[in-house]
RNA sequence: GUGAGCGUAGCUCAGCUUGGUAGAGCGCCAGACUGUGGAUCUGGACGUCGCGGGUUCGAAUCCCGUCGCUCACCCCA
């Protein structure tokens, strides 16, 4: 006897989504495209592989993202490549690639896949995880991100989420920010020695940052740190009233969070998060904003861009445990047969039942009745169709409903048609 | 990268403190019920106790190491 070979796992931080969880999956996936073609989105499939170039210009050289979580390898020929972290990066490049810009208006965009990034897996994390996000590029109107943001509202409505809250602010432009960073770091100099060690540190380097920190103590004193929407400049100013006043006319509740700072080089003016208390420490479940500068960034013509990206293994968690949304995944029929002779009939009878598009399982070898039924009902079929010699000669098959245990005799011509009636009432 | 908790049957877990050769519930299979499932009862199969080493007459249990998972920090979806 040989010894048992050593079982080849998945990657850490990756997951398999068995089909008891991806009947969900596909439920919120339509639901999202569903709502994204209402509002004109059209989708776009970008590569999952980049040119590294492409998100340490956009994503931003210095953020955590690019210098420690992504998975970057030279391929044959020593070009550098990465799996994407994130894909509004590449939305933008297909953009300027493909010079979309050419046809004028705007373009609203939208994808769905997973992104990678090299992070300690924890409650909401993965090292592969799944977006879905939109962008709209071409307009730095405030009225787009309005109803952008209307649009999230109704999606999360239909996926029957309730307990969630929309958390907005403003950035501002490279202008009027630079502008608050000074502002930001001379008030930091006087408090920074109270603050936590991590906060000491974030003071030097990446200011913005404190806004976010967690630790309970550094609470009063980040409270106390001047905002970013007291340094807008007029023009960041006047937009981010608009958006404000907007969601107040669509009725869509807000909570202006001074603190929200994204942690990605290209945001500007509106920045939004969406949180939930049921997801852990990771509780937003999305999050975007607007990046008027990033196609030039990338070397595209000047193009305002706004989108969101949705953490659907986040989505998904807080579905599962605050909404009611089912996957309609169960069977509409099993088909149980007695006797070699009524393999062919059954057979044929699975064959036109599938094809009328109802989904069935025939068994494969000849069982009691008893052992079909048996699983028959575990795999949750409404109905059982009992095919044995007495059906055969009389040329009736007994149609039963397994949920109350009824059953007819019904021609096999008409199987389909009285299945599908039932289903359409019950 | 740092820290903590946890790895025992297909699943959820008990047993570990006080070492004595592995258990429960659920699920699965069969029968009661030879063409009628979900309920009940009876019986049955299933374990390198994560892996490696040490201590010991004896280790799931104690010690060391290692791998894995989970949660948290950092940061983000």
């Amino acid at each position: 006897m040989s010894k048992r070979a050593e079982p080849i796992r998945s990657v850490k931080g990756t997951r398999d989504l068995l089909p008891a969880e991806t009947g969900l999956w596909q439920r919120v996936e339509d639901e999202a495209r569903r709502i994204l073609g209402a509002y004109n989105f059209r989708e776009i499939r970008t590569p999952i592989l980049e040119q590294t170039a492409l998100f340490a210009r956009s994503v931003g050289a210095d953020t955590d993202i690019v210098t420690k979580e992504m998975y970057t390898f030279e391929d044959r020929t020593s070009e550098s490549l990465t799996l994407r972290p994130e894909a509004t990066a590449s939305v933008v490049r297909a953009y300027i690639e493909h010079n979309l810009f050419n046809e004028g208006g705007i373009h609203k965009l939208y994808y769905i896949g997973p992104m990678f990034r090299r992070e300690r897996p924890q409650k909401g994390r993965y090292r592969q995880f799944y977006q879905i996000g939109a962008e709209v590029l071409g307009s730095d109107h405030p009225t787009i991100d309005a109803e952008f943001l209307e649009m999230l509202v109704l999606f999360l409505g239909r996926l029957g989420l309730r307990e969630y809250n929309l958390l907005l602010n403003s950035v501002g432009c490279p202008k009027c920010r630079a502008e608050y960073l000074k502002v930001l770091r001379q008030a930091l100099d006087k408090v920074k020695d109270k603050m936590c060690g991590d906060c000491q540190r974030r003071a030097a380097t990446n200011p913005l940052r404190v806004l976010d920190c967690k630790v309970e103590t550094d609470q009063p004193i980040i409270e106390s740190l001047p905002h970013t929407l007291d340094h807008l400049c007029p023009e960041c100013r006047q937009h981010f009233d608009r958006v404000t006043g907007e969601l107040q006319q669509r009725g869509i509740p807000y909570q202006i969070a001074p603190r929200l700072v994204r942690g990605l080089d290209y945001y500007t003016r509106t920045t939004f998060e969406m949180t939930s208390n049921v997801l852990g420490a990771q509780n937003a479940f999305l999050g975007g904003g607007r990046y008027d500068g990033l196609s030039e960034m990338l070397g595209g013509p000047p193009t305002p861009g706004f989108g969101v990206a949705i953490g659907e293994d986040r989505l998904i968690l807080a579905v599962e445990q605050t909404a009611s949304l089912k996957p309609d995944d169960r069977l509409d029929i099993y088909v149980a047969w007695m006797g070699e002779g009524a393999l062919h009939p059954a057979s044929q009878l699975a064959r036109e039942l599938r094809r009328d598009g109802l989904s069935v399982e025939i068994g494969y070898e000849p069982m009691k009745l008893k052992k079909s039924l048996g699983i028959a009902s575990r795999l949750g079929a409404r109905f059982t169709v009992i095919i044995g010699e007495g059906e055969l000669t009389a040329g009736r098959f007994q149609v039963k409903d397994m949920s109350t245990g009824q059953q007819e005799e019904i021609e096999p011509a008409r199987v389909a048609a009285v299945v599908k009636e039932k289903l359409q009432k019950g």
